[in-house]
DNA sequence: TCCATAATTCGAGAAATATCGAAATATAAG
DNA sequence: CTTATATTTCGATATTTCTCGAATTATGGA
């Protein structure tokens, strides 16, 4: 049942792969540890609540998102470990080494220390 | 025609998240500046021509590769540029500045200095 | 010019994904 | 125990994407 790291990126990728999941991703990215409620999501982004439960199980099977009930709402919160080991098998053993070739692709906006 | 961010992230996502896709531009990737050939990728990845030239066309419309034909071979490479600009966009805005949230989300080991 | 090679485009059936209303489940409150 | 709220699961249709043989285009050499 464990699959191949490939096979593993194939549906990260496939899950961000889509307008309103790739929406949802980056709000709850943005949300930071917060998350945010489902219905929250729904609302912001008027989309049906079976059907952004639909894309919220796929983001979370795929790894990227994460849920937790609190009472009568279900939280979720962007899978910042499932986001790393993406980009990291993206880039793994880039361009032999040559920093010249993909230097700059690190020095991206993200939070830094 | 010209796509806003979100639009040309999603089919940037659409491209990777496919195993024979993800496989090429990981191979584009490690091949660095050389790049590849079309049919050396194909014999490779065991793939009927016709069918890798659709993937090739699907990774460089998305603005993942580039390609330049040299004489009767067509040497396709990487785009960094798109893929340094779809990694922005996935973390623009990152978890509200909190760098302990996804701090080491960019310590890749990619090729740095 | 004629042939061989490399790659792309065409075309159409097969397979996978997306959508959302209706029904079901879980929790809390009266 | 009944009702209200938040969300998920079911189910059936609609849409999109994938695949690859055949035909086509581009280039170089005999």
């Amino acid at each position: 049942m464990t699959a191949s790291p490939q096979d593993w990126a194939v549906g990260a990728l496939q899950a961000l792969a889509h307008d309103t999941r790739l929406s949802v991703f980056r709000m709850l990215v943005q949300a930071g540890a917060d998350g945010l409620m489902a219905g929250e999501i729904a609302q912001k982004l008027s989309v049906p609540p079976s059907t952004l439960s639909h894309h919220l199980a796929n983001l979370e099977r795929a790894g990227l998102a994460t849920s937790e009930r609190e009472s009568r709402v279900i939280r979720y919160r962007a899978d910042f470990g499932g986001m790393r080991r993406l980009l990291a098998f993206l880039m793994e053993d880039c361009c032999q080494g040559d920093p010249l070739v993909c230097a700059d692709i690190l020095e991206i906006t993200a939070c830094r220390p």
